[in-house]
DNA sequence: TCAAATTACGGTCGACGTAAGGATC
DNA sequence: GATCCTTACGTCGACCGTAATTTGA
């Protein structure tokens, strides 16, 4: 289970289709289909309903999906957070040395 | 940033040492040093001080190992929960046909 | 027939391990 | 000299994209 994963997992949740969700992320949809299918894989749960008319999200989707905000959402604040002190004082860069 | 690499660096932040981090997690220390300094650059900040005895926690580092363990805890989380339903009851798993 | 998901296949990028190289006490 | 962390280098696995296949209205 990787972030990238859980995004993708969002995007096909929200959208309701594989297709519309590949368009929202910028990549086609077979990593997608793949990357659902081994997400299912791991957790060892059916998280979509696949019909002809696109992705429908099933009980254990639903669950994953409320959980899956919470951790993009903190990875997202966790990255805001890193480069600046609680006060609001940025922090010094690692510059590596050039020359000099 | 991914969930394996706060993995690495709160190990590292915990045992204070590159080498003892490496052994905790199974791996040796290039790709531990490395990852430290692709998230040290991703995120624009050091995280630690390197000292001849061991790796030494920076403020930005504390703030980060705190948010790293609130994540992680989160995705345990939601790994347990994805396979049983609140109510405790477990889910069927999708089983692929295999004969039969 | 059309639209949606899936599988096949080839290429590329990332991550690991072994080995060698500083730096500090 | 011992103990760290770091860089070099080669290999292997993961992910993506294009193309072809399957399934259902």
């Amino acid at each position: 289970m990787s972030i990238a994963q859980l995004e993708y997992f969002v995007a096909v949740a929200e959208e309701g289709h594989l297709t519309r969700a590949a368009s929202r992320l910028h990549i086609s949809q077979p990593p997608l289909t793949r990357a659902v299918h081994r997400l299912e894989s791991e957790l060892g749960v059916s998280l979509f309903e696949r019909t002809s008319r696109g992705m429908l999200l099933l009980p254990a989707g639903e669950r994953l999906l409320t959980r899956a905000k919470e951790i993009l959402s903190l990875v997202e604040r966790t990255r805001r957070e890193a480069t600046r002190t609680p006060d609001g004082k940025p922090t010094h860069l690692p510059e590596r040395p050039s020359s000099s």
